[in-house]
DNA sequence: CGCATTTCTTAACCTAGATTAAGGAGCTGC
DNA sequence: GCAGCTCCTTAATCTAGGTTAAGAAATGCG
């Protein structure tokens, strides 16, 4: 149940197996049924989730009632809505399983006790983080440096599989235009 | 000279005097010209930089050969670019101080020995880089949310002195639109 | 299995912003 | 102080992608 969880920590840091018994205490796993949500907007984030099967959009709803796509989250990905979770304001963000998913729950109000007895995953989450700031200054480059049909191109290439796993309206979405645009471009 | 960074620290964590002591014997501090720079597209960034003084942009270049703005970098800022420091990969980017600049230089090469000696560190980090991940889903929302114009406008409200501080040119790029857009914006 | 809903496609028309060109204002360096 | 460079503005024209509408295909549920 939490074996990738434990595997994924274990590329960063090694935890012993008293510490990987005393995390796995603190935590909980869950199912999101497909189109069940996770976090809607207007709630207070009260966790970070780590996905173990399936995959998570991170939308919002822009000014003209349209879903703006931010993020997918699949397998091996820590999401959540970091600023709601660390200022407990509502989040203007709706996390939303595409399909059948399974999360395990670190909840805030554990948190803090995880990381004063198991100070090696605050190195686990620096790492993490870390990463997280690197994909995003290469999704700047991604959506500034390419056009709408050079993107998808390289999101077709790179990542064939996911394509074919979400509807083409949330890739449209997520690639920055319209569903239209996207069966134009495929029509090509 | 160091006392803006310890400052920093002390927002998220609480280091003893020799724990700072300690710290500041692994920095030491950049004076960056204007114009001058601090990574060079193609370079493996040796480096994360805190900015204690002055303005820095990252860039990359586009296809049309355009300087296309991912972020800048103010006072108690963190920067660099996370994946060629990780992967020692040669950077996409360029790091170039648009005034004069200092930073406090965390070379690359002391950060183990350093979050070895000082794991509070890692602490702090973390919780530097989580709130990176906040602003990357806020860029999100801003990007994708409103119109060229509405986010010039809203970014003029809200840091009206960043404003005044940069060229146009390099706003116009930042927020997603030409110079000359920007000025019609502006005529408006 | 049938029906309702969701997803995708197509195309005509529209527009936010890009491109191009030209010139003025401000700044910098010698 | 001036020449050259950088920055900014203006406007005509163009285009990548949006909007709107309609309908087909696929999916899901009872």
């Amino acid at each position: 149940m939490y074996a990738p969880l434990l595997a994924h920590i274990a590329r960063y840091v090694a935890l012993t197996p008293e510490e990987a018994t005393l995390l796995v205490s603190y935590l909980r796993t869950q199912t999101v049924a497909r189109k069940d949500f996770l976090l809607r907007e207007g709630q207070v984030c009260p966790a970070s989730y780590f996905v173990l099967r399936g995959c998570l959009r991170t939308y919002f709803i822009s000014d003209k009632g349209t879903e703006q796509i931010i993020q997918f989250s699949i397998e091996n990905w820590w999401v959540s809505d970091y600023a709601s979770l660390a200022t407990h304001m509502p989040s203007q963000y709706t996390i939303q399983a595409i399909e059948l998913v399974e999360v395990v729950v670190f909840d805030k109000h554990v948190q803090e006790e995880v990381f004063d007895h198991i100070p090696k995953l605050e190195r686990y989450f620096r790492l993490v983080f870390q990463r997280v700031a690197a994909a995003a200054m290469f999704r700047g480059k991604f959506l500034f440096g390419m056009s709408g049909e050079a993107r998808y191109h390289y999101f077709n290439e790179a990542l064939p599989g996911f394509v074919q796993r979400v509807p083409q309206y949330m890739l449209a979405s997520y690639l920055g235009f319209t569903p239209e645009f996207l069966s134009k471009i495929r029509a090509r």
